[in-house]
DNA sequence: CGCGTATTTGATCTATCTCAAAGGCCGTGG
DNA sequence: CCACGGCCTTTGAGATAGATCAAATACGCG
């Protein structure tokens, strides 16, 4: 993107924050904004009539969401902790990217990254056991930390032990257990349960398997 | 899309044809082309290291293939049965997609609908059980099928039950008891194993639980 | 420092997997 | 057109990873 449609584009954003376990927007509702994350945690998630939840991916700063084309949100967002963002009314995004060639191009730039994560998520859900996941889903983190400037072997985990179980299709027991296997074979160091040190990242790719960069 | 810009698109393309088991292109080749199905069923699918396979989705007649911003294929494509295709080399497409606005809002309208199903199928993997998976997949197949002009309830399904069961993240057996038990309450009729009848359409979403149109 | 909630750990239970065998569909060739 | 053979699917029996239920421990906030 041009410096010039970078800065247009700010102009017609606003900005805003929300706190921990608030709704950014539910599922089902109008797609009436799009959204940049600043700073913070959130999550996407769909939630199945009988209360079965499954969360689609976290959303890391830079993240953009709600950018769909369908006029309804197809999965609900809400923040795992305290965020900030920048939003965008999506009738205004859209309109304004029909004048700008390489704003479209980035929207469709970034639906593919989208669309390569959740696709790494089928493959995961699909066929990984226990500690595969939490294996691929740890270096999947560190990878979204480097993106950030943060640690690559630090990992900083704000999201409960239920998110990640809910994440990965398994329960929250399964999910500590596999914590604790990983640990005790030190491959990780669990300082806190939300403080995890990458011990041995080699012997962590080959656990996740088919981890890619 | 313009007529204008349809018929100048479709000069760009080369028709073809692939058979049964053949690969269209291969996860990690270099992405040269885009393809449009025109007859018959294709299935992208990821291998892991030690041969476990997931199957991301069955590609149908009208469907866009291939349509990465990346260098690479990040899913490997095979037919299921013998079908045709219409083909267009990927810089092409991209570099005729930047003079063409409406084609390359396009190309994001097509890519948010291929997310949409993608994260379908992380709630069908994660979160549901054999037979919810199967009655889903059915009733998708439908959907499918009516897109495609052909019969709501009498469902061709050219696949094997090692591809649905692939598909589904389930084994062969417990595939084919998922049908068995469909079949004995009543909610479909199994004529051969690849002709399905929908009997019971408003049990079957039941049983399916959170599916949608 | 103490309380409440989140996490870990332990003991069963169960859906699905695995291993095994029988049955049925379909293409081929007589 | 029917019989044969191979492959795919179905069905059965037993094994297991992960779920569920239950309790102990640890973290972090006030």
């Amino acid at each position: 993107m041009s410096d010039d449609t970078i800065y247009t584009l700010y102009d017609l954003g606003r900005s805003n924050k929300i706190e921990k376990g608030e709704y950014l927007f539910m599922e089902e509702a109008p797609s009436t904004y799009v959204y940049n994350i600043s700073s913070g945690m959130l999550m996407l998630e769909r939630i199945g009539s009988d209360g079965r939840r499954q969360i689609i991916s976290f959303v890391y700063p830079g993240d953009f969401i709600g950018l769909t084309v369908d006029s309804n949100y197809s999965v609900s967002c809400r923040a795992v902790e305290a965020s900030r963002f920048c939003r965008w009314k999506r009738t205004e995004l859209e309109h304004f990217a029909e004048g700008h060639q390489n704003l479209e191009k980035s929207l469709r730039v970034i639906g593919n990254k989208v669309l390569a994560r959740t696709i790494d998520q089928i493959f995961i859900l699909g066929r990984k056991n226990a500690a595969e996941r939490l294996a691929f889903f740890l270096l999947q983190t560190s990878g979204r930390q480097i993106n950030a400037g943060l640690s690559e072997t630090q990992l900083n985990l704000p999201m409960t032990r239920t998110d990640i179980a809910d994440h990965l299709g398994l329960t929250i027991e399964t999910v500590s257990r596999a914590f604790s296997r990983l640990s005790k074979d030190k491959l990780i160091e669990l300082a806190t349960p939300s403080l995890v040190t990458i011990l041995d990242r080699d012997r962590l790719i080959k656990c996740a398997d088919n981890y890619k960069v």
